[in-house]
Formats: C-alpha cells, sequence, structure tokens
DNA sequence: TTAGGTGCAAACAATTTGCCGTGTT
DNA sequence: AACACGGCAAATTGTTTGCACCTAA
C-alpha cells in the first residue's frame, strides 16, 4: 500500500476530531485543507483505515456511521436529542467479550456498545427545540 | 392509532422470526400471507413498532438493520463470514447501563451492544467460500 | 515504469416521503 | 364525514464503483 497525503490528511483529521465525526463531516473537514478532494476518497480511505484498524466504525440505528479515533474497546452514548455522540466511561468492556467467548464458543473480534438515551444536557428539553 | 391488519401481520412476523430479520426479508415474509402489501408500509410499521418499543432495531456497520421481537437488553453477535445474527448470552446488560447513569449523569434509554467475529460455525472457513 | 490511488460522476442500496384512494370509526 | 393508514412510486440519504488520469515507489 502507498503512502498519499489525502489518506495521511483523512486520518489526521479523524485523530483530531473529538467529536466522533460522520464520513460527510471528515470530508468537510479535510476540504478545509485540500478543497479538491473527492468523496469518494474519503470514504474509501475511511473504509481503508478501520480495515486496517487504525480507526473505528460506529454504525448508528439512525442510519449512516460516525468514525473514531480510539481503537481500544470502549462504549459510545448517543443522545436522540441532540445527536451527539460521546465516549461512555465503562471499565471492562474487554471482559464482556471474555465473557460471550467462554459462553458460546463464538470468536468475538471487535465490540461495539451504544447506550442511546438522554444526554445530561438536554435532560428537560423534551418537547422543545432540538 | 389505529389497529390494521397490516401492522399486526408485521409484529406477527418479527415475533415468529427468530433470525432477526432485515427489513426486506421481513417484507418477503409478509408478502407470502398478504401479497399487495408494499414495501413502504413494512418499514413505516417497523418503524413505528420500534418507536412504540416493542420490537428493537439492531444497526450493522456494514449497512442496513436487522429487527428484533426481544426488547430486553440483551447483546448480539454477528458473524462477519455468515452474516448470521445470534443473541449473545451475557448476564447483566442492564447493570452496564446503571454503571453509565451513576457515572456520566446521562440518562440511558436503550442498550446495543453487538460483538462481530466469527461465529463457532465458521470458525476453519476463512479463506475458503463463504 | 507501473501498480495503486485519486477525482469525478454515475450507480447502488436502504430507507423515507408525497400523494391520493380507501377502510375505520 | 373525518382521518389515519396503505399502496405506489419518486425522492433522499449514505455509500460504492467504473473509468481515465496521475503519482509515489
Amino acid at each position: 500500500m502507498r503512502n498519499t497525503v489525502q489518506r495521511d490528511l483523512i486520518y489526521k483529521v479523524v485523530c483530531d476530531s473529538s467529536d466522533h465525526p460522520a464520513a460527510e463531516t471528515v470530508y468537510s473537514r479535510v476540504r478545509a485543507v485540500m478543497p479538491n478532494i473527492s468523496l469518494g476518497t474519503v470514504y474509501r480511505n475511511l473504509k481503508l483505515l478501520v480495515s486496517l484498524g487504525k480507526i473505528r466504525e460506529i454504525p448508528l440505528a439512525s442510519g449512516g456511521s460516525r468514525f473514531d479515533k480510539t481503537v481500544m474497546a470502549h462504549a459510545h452514548f448517543r443522545c436522540r436529542l441532540c445527536g451527539e455522540v460521546t465516549d461512555a466511561e465503562l471499565g471492562s468492556v474487554d471482559a464482556l467479550a471474555d465473557a460471550l467467548r467462554r459462553a458460546s464458543g463464538n470468536e468475538p473480534e471487535s465490540t461495539e456498545i451504544m447506550f442511546t438515551g438522554v444526554c445530561r444536557k438536554c435532560v428537560g428539553k423534551e418537547n422543545k427545540a432540538v
């Protein structure tokens, strides 16, 4: 595999983002630096970086995915009001995978834990402007 | 909200399915009984049933969602070789949500745990026909 | 030199929506 | 009668792909 400025930039943008950006968001941040880059390249490289294990993909029930610089197993929380995705502090996510392996004989390779609800900041905002 | 034969049937099909079907799969099973039903109706009612909390939606990283009759919090395992989604036996999924609530102040309402890897039946099949 | 990568646009897949007719209440 | 809901098809959204040109190795 060849090194390209595009891929390096896409990787850097994800690493510099703490907000779990969607592919389109990565695209617009990357375009701020390299205006001619194409959306296809962003998707291609995000997918590639995921399969290389350098970044992580977080699929949402509302459609689409978010991307995360942190590869280490951890959990996420998504507020259904403001849509923000944050890291959830939970010890022992790995312990779950171990428990599954022992109980079922299946071989888990990655674990995605997603909580959905209302975040601290949005509590009480229901039925008001989002 | 009105009761309709379509919605009842869609709900029944999901409840009678133990294989976590995709929307298209629900559609084809429903059509076996009611050939004129439209795909839009299936999507509309699946979404409605999810928002009523009568069934559960499982988003996949590979795109699309699966649907599950079991509303109670539990975990899933998806084999990346055969694609099958099965229930993962894990005690105390609720305990995780409690831990998150205590630690962060966010209010989790639903929890989705997805393991991806290679299932017992597919171990050793890598690089062979899928 | 040359295989792999990019840009672009068209193709795709999954899902949602607008419109209008119909069956329930 | 009023209106929620379904059928149908078009529209959207998110993502992938074919192709011709370009560029790192």
